[in-house]
RNA sequence: GGGCGCUUAGCUCAGCUGGUUCAGAGCGUCUGCCUUACAAGCAGAGGGUCGGCGGUUCGAAUCCGUCAGCGCCCACCA
């Protein structure tokens, strides 16, 4: 016998070795229509939060949709290397045991951090498995290892020979504690209190003059090359063709004139940093001004800077700032609020720094990638990020892709010894492009110097859904013929500039195709306060301590319940309880089935069969609507409709209603119709709660070896029978009786056990027979008598029009009964009279679709019926 | 500074092209029940001026305007 409690620890490892034990998840090409998702790869090192478990449920749930629905289904699974979050851990690990990355060759380092990923590597990919992810392991893929490797290589190298990747000279972001460049969108802006301090230039060879400059970053002044105002600037013309003094430093600098400033800004004064500032890096070439760079790259102070050299630049301000005021040169201090840029990964204030970076073109290859989303050919969900998207691919500037790190796919670009460089995909062929650009035979290897830099970790991402298909390399194989374009990916939209957008690129640029059909943007996992998940807060449960608590079905259905598309989701533990408290139903329900004794002689009775007739319109109602929901990626509404159906049309409905007496047996033909309705609605739950659902369905019937219900298929059509909508609606006149009855029962105190009888007031019972039936059955009637008069000392209810009549035993309490009649009463009084309202207003009559007029009219005559019933019998409870 | 989105029951959210599937669902709450599948349960019940104001319309949660509050994205004003 079952135990009363489903145990899913018991459960779901037996089926996730089963599962893989038969290789289940594994897809080959074939002859049937593909359905592809490729995983957004984690970060190799990191381990699974609460976002990973929204997104790892929701593809599994898609993915399994798909392999029932007779697809050839895959989900690829893999990791991304992750090249500043990894290498940061690395350099942190290295230095708690005193060594300094600077000390190490970078081979050395890199075998450091391959040790590192080794041991930490793919934690995050075991972890998926005891959620029940349904990934093809066997193709399991790094952004680093040797395929995607090459292809970044190979991609770089095509680019570069298109002219679309260069090297440069450019203002770019800074990241002064990770040492590299970072593009413009690893940089996060907050808001911040700041203060404008308004310092004083004097004016060269004029004594006592001076002009007040304001500026948030005064430690810059030490790399100041002019002073720019407005040339319609009335207060400053005097000063066109001056110098000013900058302070402190006592460099003696230009005034220029430029309409880019504002005057209302400020003092209408602006002081120009061409190296510390894009905008005065531009008024820098247009005036021809020197660039004096004032920092080291970990933010301390150059040679160059002149004054405080090797500090901080934060302390530098401190310091400028007093010894500013020390000489009198500060006019004002005054607060300020603005935004200021901080580093994605490593959340240090971004230094604006000129550097020798790669970039990417990006105006020509964002042209085919806008068009795609804009047209449609690939679907957002939800469409309100087409906007985002939209925004961000048009004047998109060019992407910095070049990083001043180590772990990462290294640059292919080699350094001539006369100057100049090649790019090849292989040393062996730089050597060979370098001795043909240079016309030097005897050039070797060793004469050329590869770039030190890699390369941004979003320009191997990027490829994902072709490279791992090796679609980058082996253009047109097999594979990435069958597989491409991948059909649903599943990711948050605040990668949808980093990742989702650069895919959508290169899907075009290599494949000449969309890289998928749809993309859902899930929302972010947030506490039931609404904060978001963070280790500092301790707000993030375990996902790993949930499933052991909950079962991994019910940590699916929690998260999914509540998860609307593009909407944060406020989790909170219980959630996993209903989904928990959910599966345990599911188990007794199947406890209940599977203990009913069979009777192989009787026939099925009458009201099992209208039980049946209705469930069966149902339950094809159902699959319909949770097809047309996860067709519009409303997961969690088709959870829930699945839900609904479960629980309350086949545990508290169906099942009540077919359940023989107790200690008698079921008609075969009823449990035979009630099997395959279970099986039916493990089906329909299998995607969402994949375990529970493989146990139930292996011990509903005889299973061959390796079969599984994720292969197994379901369709409405098995239930959809002839008069379906007939047999919904009776049936839920039915179910209003009896759920009248037992309000009776509940507001008397009378017991389920005590049976009463039912009169139907001046009408017929319910029929067929087999209705009838059941309102006996589940309402514990005696008797249903038709064709009754009013009994005042009866309790009524009306059901439509249609009043019936439930005779006690004890008098009825006249007053609370009158005192519910008056108030019913009323209340249809008062609807009437807003009905015959409409009706009354001549406009409405001639100007609404006749139909609504019909259905006002109907309303009246029903309102008017019931309202008869009603006052008869407050009358003869008066009597 | 620009753009997008949100505001419906105590909480989280549905509500499509204006009208009987329009005021809904789940959770929570309340009242009975340890009834022979399940107390992780059963039966029953209550709960909302659809953010405010104005407009269009025979008719508005739904369309338009406006105000307020919240959230997100983008932007080089020191």
């Amino acid at each position: 016998m079952l135990a009363t409690k489903y145990n899913p620890a018991e459960v779901e490892d037996k089926w996730y070795a089963y599962w893989m034990e038969h290789n289940l998840f594994h897809s080959e090409p074939d002859g049937r229509e593909p359905y592809t998702i490729v995983i957004p790869p984690p970060n190799v090192t990191g381990v699974l939060h609460m976002g990973h478990m929204l997104n790892e449920t929701i593809q599994d749930i898609l993915v399994r949709r798909a392999r029932m629905e007779g697809k050839n289904a895959l989900w690829v699974p893999g990791t991304d290397h992750a090249s500043i979050a990894t290498e940061a851990k690395v350099v942190a690990k290295l230095a708690k045991e005193g060594i300094k990355k600077t000390d190490l060759t970078r081979e050395e380092f890199l075998k450091h951090a391959w040790e590192w990923t080794e041991h930490h590597g793919g934690i995050i990919l075991s972890q998926l498995r005891k959620l029940g992810a349904s990934c093809d392991w066997s193709r399991t893929a790094f952004t680093m290892d040797d395929i995607r490797s090459r292809s970044v290589i190979k991609v770089f190298c095509d680019l570069y020979d298109k002219g679309l990747i260069y090297r440069g000279v450019r203002m770019v972001n800074w990241d002064p504690s990770a040492l590299t460049a970072l593009s413009d969108e690893e940089v996060i802006y907050h808001d911040e209190h700041s203060k404008l301090y308004h310092l004083r230039y004097y004016v060269e060879g004029e004594p006592g003059k001076y002009i007040v400059v304001a500026t948030t970053r005064p430690e810059t002044i030490l790399g100041d090359t002019a002073v720019c105002v407005n040339p319609n600037d009335e207060r400053y013309t005097w000063l066109k063709g001056k110098k000013v003094i900058v302070p402190l430093v006592g460099r003696v600098v230009p005034i220029i004139m430029d309409e880019y400033v504002e005057m209302e800004f400020g003092t209408g004064c602006l002081k120009v940093t061409p190296a510390h500032d894009v905008n005065d890096y531009m008024l820098g070439e247009k005036y021809n001004l020197p660039v004096i760079d004032i920092f080291n790259d970990n933010g301390t102070i150059s040679e160059a800077g002149g004054l405080y050299v090797g500090h901080d630049r934060f302390d530098v301000r401190r310091k400028i700032i007093n010894d500013l005021q020390a000489n009198n040169l500060v006019e004002k201090i005054e607060d300020y609020d603005n935004k200021v840029g901080y580093s994605e990964r490593t959340n240090v204030v971004i230094e604006p720094k000129l550097s020798m970076q790669w970039f990417l073109k990006m105006d020509e290859l964002t042209k085919p990638a806008l068009a795609a989303v804009m047209d449609g050919d690939i679907q957002f969900h939800p469409s309100k990020f087409k906007n985002t998207y939209r925004h961000w691919m048009t004047d998109t500037k060019d992407w910095c892709i070049s990083r001043q790190l180590w772990w990462g796919h290294r640059i292919p670009a080699y350094f001539l010894p006369e100057g100049g460089y090649v790019v090849a995909e292989t040393p062996e062929e730089a050597l060979e492009a370098a001795r043909v650009k240079t016309g030097n035979t005897a050039l070797q290897l060793s004469d050329l110097r590869p770039d030190e830099d890699c390369l941004d970790t979003w320009f191997s991402s990027w490829l994902w859904p072709i490279s791992l298909f090796n679609g980058i390399l082996e253009p047109g194989n097999p594979e990435i013929k069958y597989y491409y374009p991948t059909a649903d990916l599943v990711t948050g939209p605040d990668i949808i500039f980093f990742w989702v957008a650069r895919m959508i690129i290169a899907g075009y640029e290599y494949m000449g195709k969309e890289p998928f059909k749809n993309v859902y943007f899930t929302g972010i996992v947030r506490d039931k306060l609404g904060r978001k998940m963070s280790k500092q807060l301790g707000n993030s449960p375990d996902p790993l301590d949930l499933i052991d608590t909950y079962g991994a079905d019910g940590v699916r259905m929690g998260l999914m319940l509540s998860a609307p598309a593009g909407n944060d989701i406020l989790f909170d533990d219980k959630l996993c309880e209903t989904g928990r408290n959910f599966c345990n139903k599911v188990w007794n329900a199947f406890r209940l089935v599977k203990g009913w004794e069979v009777s192989d002689n009787a026939g099925m009775p009458s009201e099992s069969e209208a039980a049946v007739k209705w469930f069966s319109a149902s339950l094809a109602a159902t699959i319909k609507e949770v097809d047309e929901l996860m067709s519009k990626f409303r997961i969690s509404e088709a959870l829930m409709a699945i839900y609904r159906l479960f629980w309350d049309d086949f545990s508290s409905w169906y099942l009540e209603m077919i359940k023989p007496a107790y200690g008698e047996p079921i008609a075969a033909s009823t449990l035979e119709a009630t099997l395959r309705f279970f099986s039916a609605l493990l089906k329909l739950m299998h995607p969402f709660m994949p375990f529970i659902t493989e146990e139930l369905w292996q011990n509903i019937a005889e299973r061959r070896p390796g079969e599984s219900i994720m292969y197994s298929t379901l369709s409405a059509d098995e239930f959809d029978i002839e008069d379906a909508e007939d047999a919904i609606v009776s049936m839920e006149n039915v179910k209003e009786i009896i759920t009248a009855v037992r309000a009776v029962r509940a507001q008397k105190g009378i017991s389920p056990r005590e049976t009463l009888a039912l009169c139907v007031v001046g009408g017929e019972a319910p029929s067929p027979e087999g209705l009838c039936a059941l309102v006996s059955k589940m309402a514990n009637l005696s008797e249903i008598r038709a064709n009754c008069d009013k009994d005042a000392s009866a309790a009524s209810f009306l059901i439509g029009t249609r009043e019936y009549n439930v005779p006690l035993e004890g008098a009825v309490d006249v007053e609370a009964e009158s005192a519910r009649l008056t108030r019913d009463i009323e209340y249809y009084e008062g609807f009437l009279s807003s009905v015959m309202k409409k009706l009354s207003n001549e406009r409405f009559t001639s100007k609404a679709p006749a139909a609504v007029v019909d259905a006002e009219r109907r309303k009246q005559a029903d309102a008017e019926q019931k309202l008869a019933s009603l006052r008869a019998s407050l009358e003869s409870l008066k009597k």
